[in-house]
DNA sequence: CTTTGCCTATCTGGTGATAGGTAGGTCCTA
DNA sequence: TAGGACCTACCTATCACCAGATAGGCAAAG
């Protein structure tokens, strides 16, 4: 019936830090993660998806009932995780200066682990094209980025040259990535990267 | 037979200034240019194209005969504006201050006259994505812009600082422009230009 | 005895692409 | 000035897939 469709499998995320099990929820995500942040959202099938794992598509639909819900979910879980890094990174840091290293190795690292632009820079890009729900999700990363760089920012400076600067500093790393994957050149990353630190 | 096929249709750009036909051809690369910055490279099909306009899809093939024909003509075509546009706009500018402030307001105006992203910073982000011939394209209007920029840096700045600095404006600005699409805030964009322009 | 994690089978609709046709126009030659 | 050759700008019809989504089943585990 319906019933079993209505309640939500899966809902609890894994906030669990000792937890070792790679499931196939988890596989897919990985597997659509990757897909999005090469191809963008359009580049990810349930079919593809599911051949990835060698299963069938309609056992994707399990995991996530509708496409919509996988983005949410991916979303929510790269952000997750983004955060954790840098705050892991940035812990420590007393400076402005130091913190906003930490930021710009955040992403870096992103870019060259994966050699693939950000999830959220990707779906930021196509939002006009998504679902609202995931293209929301994606607004609600960029402003806690915007609010992580604003705290970030050296003392002296007024609120509004905080949220201006914090600004920039987001765009010039998103675009960054972009820029650089697409010349695959990842010098014009650090390139952009450097200026930016040196603006304080 | 295939002796028509192998002939290229149309392929004299129409570069003439006093050009008024605004013909289907043009009509459909409008139409697609504007899919493409709202919603990728996949959101255009050539039976929406062809819905648009009246005709059926099997005439935009006419035009086009592979949709990656049509991304290449796209790419072309957005490129030759958008540096008509510049060196308009750059046109009387002495000043690196100048040179600088026309290229982040030739960006601003792609982004508000439209209400899309730059078709280039949309297909930048897909890279991975798209058929080779369109990603170089984009990459060829990427290389146009740093040469450009580092063109207009202060004379005194080493080449080292001059490309590096490029890079970061050309980052920084396609990255506001994907920022202030997907928070729908313009104002995104201007903080991070403004940021730009007084880092010299 | 229910939940979990998959399966098969199927539906509806969209995708790029091709083959082949046609009405109307231009242009060259006799 | 008439005929034929060729071009333009579409058309119809069809192909072979691929998309997301749903219904219903079933074995194993709790």
């Amino acid at each position: 019936m319906t019933l079993a469709a209505v309640k939500p499998i899966y809902w609890q995320v894994n906030t669990q830090v000792g937890d070792q099990v790679p499931d196939t929820r988890e596989i897919l995500m990985d597997t659509a993660e990757r897909s999005i942040r090469l191809g963008g959202y359009n580049a990810v099938s349930f079919r593809e998806l599911a051949d990835a794992l060698g299963i069938k598509s309609a056992s994707v639909h399990y995991y996530f009932r509708k496409k919509e819900d996988l983005g949410v979910a991916l979303v929510d879980r790269y952000s997750q995780r983004f955060f954790a890094v840098l705050e892991k990174r940035a812990d420590g840091a007393r400076t402005a200066e130091a913190l906003l290293d930490a930021y710009c190795q955040t992403y870096r690292t992103a870019l060259t682990s994966s050699d693939a632009i950000c999830l959220c820079g990707m779906l930021g890009a196509e939002t006009s094209g998504l679902p609202d729900a995931v293209s929301s999700a994606v607004r609600t990363f960029f402003r806690a980025n915007l609010e992580w760089l604003v705290d970030a920012m050296p003392k002296g400076l007024d609120p509004a040259a905080k949220t201006a600067r914090a600004s920039h500093v987001l765009a010039a790393l998103q675009g960054a990535m972009m820029l650089s994957h697409n010349m695959d050149d990842i010098s014009v990353f650090d390139a952009a990267a450097e200026v930016v630190k040196a603006g304080l």
